[in-house]
DNA sequence: TTCTAATGTAATTGT
DNA sequence: ACAATTACATTAGT
């Protein structure tokens, strides 16, 4: 990802002739600040040190939901959990939320209404479930897909059903 | 199936509300268009008489694999895409290219040097690489956009282990 | 295995 | 051209 290609060889199959030509690039009065690419910005990762408890620092709490399940059963905080925790810190994907019954029955009972929540409301949400802004616009969007899937799989259901009527009533 | 898309989005910076109230929720709580509006133009969508295509409503392809594998000569303007286009996308979104990696790594390569590329380099990209040249415009656009995030991001995180140091300085 | 949270990015829209 | 957002294709966690 994001690796600069210098490389040697980019011309083999092109005909070598002026394809960028030096007088073509060299339209390049631009702004062009280059900056090397960083890292994908994983709030996520970071550690924190002494703080641990909600709303004091900016952004990025690691444990957002882990008790807000209805069931009284908490999630297990085992050694390999940790494990597995820190490993994903170094891939650097955000661990997988587990959102509690209660949050999914408010997302969907919104999600009914409204498929496309703006900023606003996206925001009180986030608040009332106690959830990262991020979090709902995800839900959301993978909601929509989800939909939009069921749709697609009944009317390939649709489509098969009629091309299999049309074809018996032709056996008659 | 009573699936509703109501599409609705908004922009940022708006009055805070209630938090559930029926018009936030609707989202009819400010200026929205996209509910009913023109068909916007497609030109890839061209054999389609089925009628106004509302841009987010289903689409239900029967998953044509879109994907084109290595070594370039993905579509664009090949028969290929056409039989595609009429058969299955009668709804307005493009079909989302999938570039080959020797096609990013040719326009990795000029983005390095030149990331505003005139329309004649694009033009001359376009021909190369058997693409469109509006598709190379897009691909710039979304290839600045993300140099600036990342740019942007890793100054967030420079002012943030700043602060983090000079809390831990404060510390000892 | 199935479902779905998360990621990356192409495409769209409005300014 | 940019900014924000969406759709879409994939990866991976439970």
């Amino acid at each position: 990802m994001a690796s600069l290609t210098v490389s040697a060889h980019q011309n083999r199959s092109m005909p070598r002739q002026s394809a960028f030509s030096i007088d073509s690039i060299l339209g390049l009065d631009r702004p062009d600040q280059r900056t090397a690419l960083s890292a994908p910005y994983r709030p996520w990762t970071d550690v924190k040190p002494a703080g641990q408890n909600r709303g004091v620092v900016a952004d990025s709490d690691v444990s957002v939901d882990v008790r807000v399940n209805e069931d009284g059963k908490s999630y297990s905080k085992s050694p390999a959990d940790a494990y597995r925790r820190t490993l994903n810190w170094y891939i650097g994907r955000r661990p997988r939320t587990a959102f509690s019954s209660v949050q999914i029955k408010i997302l969907e009972s919104v999600f009914q209404v409204n498929s496309y929540p703006g900023i606003d409301i996206r925001e009180e949400l986030a608040k009332k479930l106690h959830l990262d802004e991020d979090r709902i616009q995800i839900w959301f969007q993978n909601r929509r897909a989800k939909l939009k899937r069921s749709h697609r799989e009944s009317q390939f259901l649709m489509v098969k059903n009629v091309l299999s009527d049309l074809q018996s009533s032709r056996e008659r």
